[in-house]
DNA sequence: CAGCCTCGAGTTCT
DNA sequence: CTCGAGGCTG
């Protein structure tokens, strides 16, 4: 190994010795952990791992300002990707809405109108080209970068601040005019002559050559070795406003003003446009120049300039109402699509995929590509054989878009899709206007059964480490695991063996002892995750929740369901009751408790687990804890999906419909039959100030 | 009953 | 990311 400095006391060590050997071992450990999360083949024993990590902290705390950006001390846990500390963005990253066509864009400006009762009033919005890179925050306090993460999911991304410290067009500061607290989003790309530069270099020096631009531009942001990101040519354009703790702008155009002012780059083609016909005619400006460009865009981006208009648009889920993201054509490409397989998923659906030729689209080589359905085989006449144009669905999941005619070619009859289920041979039936078919073997068909499997121990479900596909389908196939408990049984069986886990091929003493480590910590269960884990039709994570919430514990929801199986029990009624579950998902819930082998699962589970009740939010001194309450009408001051939130945070349920044991109803404008349903039955009817007078400040 | 909006389920590739 | 379907509002 070399490095022999690592052989001396970390207090014996030069600064300059310290500094060569904080970085190797960032870099080490980095490999490691790839190796383990990612590949599941770790190549060192856990002790020597340890000792890695050991002789890292030994050294940082003797040279505490040698500590590096990238250090594996200051990663959150075993960050799964291997790398960079995980930032909470303040205000969510969002994502846009998309718009295809001139109709999309029309109507988009039809529910802007819409939604500001503005009538003929003109409204300005500002165009300008979307950068096919990565979005990125920059966070600056008192004038000063501070912090740049990665977008993530929207609510969480990465630290890669040392490595945008490296970018040229980055300004470390931004002078005295700046905010206390200000947050720039925008794009790091790499242009493309530089990308084709940039591949040559890696090229003659024998590396990993880039796909595209965007890949080439993701993989340099995200190096770990910071001096790499420096060598790469990464570029910036600022657009838009995260947290920031004092109004910079009134409008959008004002904003980008100040972005360069303040010396961010920004895109020289952005303009004010009123009006769909101008917004197309920019539209097709830039497509037509779209050639020339020195980057990738993807589309054009529109957004209402005015913030006020902003503020009162606000948001759809996780996309804001003020803005869309007008697309381009699609990349597409040819190819023969060599034959139709089926795949079975957990609820038994049967998806037909496209097994193509290996064609390049859009930078990235595609083989297989979905076609959904039965439907949509027959819609577009895809048989196998057939040639084909391909493109990537929002510049990802690859789909099939249509055959090509060729003349002269012997094209194999209709594609016939099957009726009974390819892997269990049950047969698969269609419900009369569904459009999917479904295997009915249930808890028979073996293709379920390891995809039940696999949502199980999935990442938002039981969240188990180091037990991929492979490893799940291996152990369903020689019966080590048939059902859910049977991962719990398993580190005991594993024991008295006939080949013990450690001794199977892949396996070896430190990643079995890994595995059932990762079981053992999940004994414990929130009820949430346990319900999303089953795996039960309809029932996904926002369900599981819902339910959780509504009925506490395990044994409490456990016996409602088996209740509500009749149909005039108050168990019924009050699950039908809950806001956002109906009779089509009741009716699943109550099958699923219906069936035997159902029920001896979940006792099989509870001997293993500990399923820990719904955590109650922290209701004291709410004067509305455990009441009952239901909202209608429109609300002014907030929206109804926020007044449900904040009421549910001080305990209170909020349900949809008005019964017997509703506490309040609170009417906003224009409510309909609820509230008279309130007064027949006589229940406190509230209006929205008198609601909120009474959560008080707490609902604030 | 139409027109949202939200949720679930399924999928690809790096 | 997209599609289809369920649920709610008006």
């Amino acid at each position: 190994m070399p490095g022999r400095a690592r052989d001396l006391p970390a207090d014996g060590l030069s600064r300059a010795q310290a500094a060569e050997e904080l970085e190797r071992l960032a870099a080490e450990i980095a490999h490691h952990d790839r190796l383990y999360h990612q590949q599941d083949a770790p190549e060192v024993s856990d002790a020597e791992y340890d000792a890695l990590r050991r002789r890292n902290e030994a050294i940082e705390a003797r040279f505490p300002d040698l500590v590096r950006a990238d250090s594996p001390s200051r990663r959150v846990g075993a960050a799964p990707a291997g790398g960079f500390a995980k930032v909470r963005h303040r205000a969510p990253m969002l994502s846009l809405s998309n718009a295809f066509d001139a109709e999309d864009i029309a109507e988009f400006f039809a529910r802007v109108r819409r939604f500001l009762n503005l009538g003929e009033a003109p409204v300005e919005l500002v165009a300008e080209p979307k950068i096919d890179g990565l979005s990125i925050s920059l966070r600056y306090e008192r004038g000063r970068f501070v912090q740049g993460a990665t977008r993530g999911d929207g609510t969480e991304g990465e630290d890669v601040t040392a490595n945008l410290r490296t970018l040229g067009d980055l300004p470390q500061a931004i002078g005295d005019g700046a905010p206390d607290v200000l947050e720039v989003r925008g794009e790091v790309y790499i242009a493309r002559d530089d990308f084709l530069n940039l591949n040559r270099v890696q090229e003659a020096a024998g590396a990993k050559v880039f796909a595209n631009p965007r890949n080439a531009a993701a993989g340099s942001l995200r190096q770990i070795d910071t001096q790499v990101t420096a060598g790469r040519p990464l570029a910036l354009f600022a657009y838009a406003l995260g947290e920031v703790s004092e109004a910079v702008a009134e409008t959008h155009w004002g904003f980008l003003e100040r972005l360069r002012g303040w010396g961010f780059p920004t895109n020289p083609l952005a303009q004010v446009c009123s009006g769909v016909d101008e917004v197309l005619a920019f539209y097709d400006d830039v497509l037509a120049r779209r050639a020339d460009l020195p980057y990738d865009i993807d589309g054009i981006v529109y957004k209402v300039s005015r913030f006020d208009w902003q503020e009162r648009l606000g948001f759809v889920s996780r996309a804001p109402r003020w803005a869309i993201a007008h697309k381009f054509p699609a990349e597409q490409a040819e190819t023969r699509l060599a034959r139709i397989s089926i795949q079975v998923g957990r609820t038994g659906a049967l998806t037909p995929v496209a097994e193509l030729e290996p064609v390049t689209v859009g930078g990235v080589v595609v083989s297989r590509a979905t076609l959904h359905n039965e439907d949509e085989i027959a819609r577009k006449d895809i048989r196998e054989g057939d040639r084909v144009v391909v493109q990537r669905a929002g510049d990802v999941i690859p789909q099939v878009v249509a055959v090509v005619a060729e003349k002269g070619r012997r094209r194999k009859p209709r594609y016939d899709f099957p009726e009974i289920c390819p892997v269990c041979e049950s047969t698969a039936t269609r419900e009369p206007g569904e459009a999917v078919r479904r295997c009915t073997g249930g808890l028979i068909c073996p293709a379920q059964s390891v995809e039940r499997l696999r949502h199980f121990v999935s990442r938002n479900a039981f969240d188990i480490d180091g037990l991929g596909d492979k490893h799940i389908r291996a152990f369903f196939e020689d019966g080590l695991i048939e059902s859910p408990a049977d991962l719990f049984t398993l580190a005991a069986r594993d024991d008295d063996a006939e080949t013990p886990l450690r001794e199977r091929e892949g396996w070896g003493p430190t990643s079995a002892a890994k595995l059932f480590d990762a079981i053992e910590s999940r004994r414990r269960i929130a009820l949430d995750r346990f319900i999303y884990a089953l795996g039960i039709r309809q029932v996904g994570q926002a369900t599981a929740k819902l339910l959780a919430r509504n009925y506490g514990t395990f044994e409490a929801w456990r016996a409602a369901m088996t209740k509500a199986a009749d149909p005039d029990s108050p168990d019924y009624a009050d699950l039908v009751n809950i806001d956002q579950i109906g009779p089509l998902v009741a009716a699943d819930l109550i099958a699923f408790f219906a069936e035997p082998r159902n029920q001896t699962i979940l006792d099989g589970l509870l001997e293993q687990l500990d399923i820990e009740a719904a955590v109650a939010p922290d209701v004291s001194g709410s004067p509305v804890a455990g009441k009952t309450v239901v909202f209608t009408g429109t609300l002014e001051s907030q929206s109804r999906n926020e007044a449900k939130a904040r009421a549910e945070a001080l305990g209170v349920k909020v349900a949809g419909s008005v019964s017997g044991k509703t506490d309040y109803v609170v009417v906003g404008a224009e409510a309909g039959s609820k509230a008279r349903k309130a007064a027949e039955l006589g229940v406190t009817t509230l209006s929205e100030q008198e609601w909120l007078d009474l959560i008080g400040r707490s609902g604030q």
